[in-house]
Order: C-alpha cells, then sequence, then structure tokens
DNA sequence: GTGTATGCAAAGCTTTTGCATAGGT
DNA sequence: ACCTATGCAAAAGCTTTGCATACAC
C-alpha cells in the first residue's frame, strides 16, 4: 500500500532549494533562487531549479504569487493568510501579516467572494528613515 | 514648436486596437486583442500589436495589469479606481466598482502605503445563477 | 516626397523537455 | 541494481527587433 513508484529523492541540490525557502523571509524569484543555491551548490542549473519548483508546487509545498511588479515568485506555503508590500524605493518585497481587506463592503450583487489577493505599494520602514 | 519629429500616424490598424479598448468593458490579453484585431484588419500582425500596445503604455492610454491567473492584460486608463474579479466558473475577468480595502487598518508600523492592487476570485452573478 | 508603421522573419528571453549519466535508495 | 534527479543542450513559448515595403501625412 501506498508508494506505487513515486519515491522523492534527498539530493543536495533539493535540499538546498528547499533549504533556500525554510528560511526566506519573503517570496523568491526564479533568478534569486538559482543564484542563491549556487553559493552552496555551484554546479546548481536552472532546469533542476524548475524542476524542483515544479515538484514542489505539485506536493504543494510553496505556491507561486503572480506580483504585478516584479513577476512570478514562490515562497512557502502554510503561512497564515498575508498581503505583499512593494516598497518602490528599495524594490523589495515583504510580506505583510493579518489582513487588511474587507470582503463583504462594495462587493456588486450577485459576486460570490472566495479568495482575494492584495499588493500594497508604497515606502519600507527602512527607507522612510533615511 | 513642439513636434520635433514624433508624429503619430492614424493606421488602420491603430484605430481598430484603440477602438478595442474604448469598446472592451473588461481588461484584454494580447492574443484577444490580436483576434479581435484580425476580425476588422485580417493582415494585422501580433508584433504590430505588441508595438501600438507599448505606444499606448508609453503615451499613457493603457495600462498593464499582471493578472495573477491569467497573465499580462491591457485596459485602458482614466477609469475610476477599481479591483477585479475572476470566476472559477467561466474564469472571465471583471472589474469591480469602487474599493474594498481599509488603507489604514492592519498595516505595520513604519509603511506608508502609496497604492494597491486587489485581486479577488469566486463565482460571477451568471455563473451563480446555473 | 519624407519618414513612420506594417508584415515578415529572425533573434532574445524565459521555461520546458529529451537524453545520457550521476547518484540516492 | 534500479530508477529518479541532474546537467547540458535543444526546443517551445512569448516578446522584441531588423529590414524592406507600404502608406499616412
Amino acid at each position: 500500500m501506498e508508494g506505487t513508484s513515486e519515491v522523492k529523492r534527498q539530493t543536495v541540490q533539493r535540499k538546498t532549494i528547499e533549504g533556500i525557502f525554510r528560511e526566506s523571509i519573503s517570496p523568491l524569484g526564479v533568478e534569486e533562487i538559482l543564484v542563491l543555491g549556487q553559493k552552496q551548490v555551484s554546479t546548481l542549473n536552472r532546469a533542476t531549479v524548475y524542476r524542483n519548483l515544479k515538484l514542489l508546487l505539485r506536493d504543494g509545498l510553496i505556491q507561486k504569487i503572480v506580483h504585478p511588479k516584479l513577476g512570478i515568485l514562490y515562497e512557502r506555503t502554510g503561512k497564515a493568510h498575508h498581503h505583499y508590500f512593494q516598497c518602490r524605493s528599495c524594490n523589495q518585497a515583504f510580506e505583510l501579516p493579518g489582513c487588511v481587506i474587507n470582503a463583504r463592503a462594495g462587493i456588486p450583487e450577485g459576486f460570490v467572494v472566495e479568495d482575494h489577493e492584495v499588493f500594497l505599494f508604497g515606502i519600507c520602514p527602512s527607507c522612510s528613515v533615511s
């Protein structure tokens, strides 16, 4: 019972990529993942990153975010519902805890809202100091 | 004074593309624009669509939306601030008038919010009827 | 007539896939 | 030993660009 053949092996590359997501506090793009990973496994290939991302997505361990400004990013799942904030000064993407949306107000008659995504833009704390 | 050399010509293709945006009530993808345009100008080429989109963007007549599910869409500017709703049944993208966000609540100390984008997902009126 | 806009085809990017080999189990 | 995962290179999307010609002005 169980495993027909789907055995997921623990390669250095895979562990590296998973580790990157475990430690990252903000969503990451493919290029970032590749560069970070190559610091640990210099031979890490772009195709390997893409293939592992696909598996991690399939297994629900990460999720894809389509950021309005930064394009496609990935972050690990299981975090509490949150929104995204991008600083127009340093360009960094942040996660914002909590939910600033009021899903009841303003929705026209007949629309049933099941989910939402919110992207905020502005200035982050570090940039507003200087 | 004025026109150094930048003269924008009114070609059939250009007028067609602009007309499509004028009449559309929801944001459009490149493929949609091409297909709609070719109904009027059968020779309309994909590259022409891309080039005109770029000009319309540059002139601020349309804006680009990166939809979390549908990818890159374009809509004409000048509409009142609105959010987007995508039906998970018919996949159609809608504009929702008004704003359901409360930009004050829940923003951590130090973040200055200047703008936002909201995507809602659920069931549209037509699909919830059947 | 001048110079921008178009269509076509080639080139750039990003992402995916085929194949031989390395390596986890 | 088996069979998945990797690296490499080719291929497949989407978008941009070069070039000759069409056509708006």
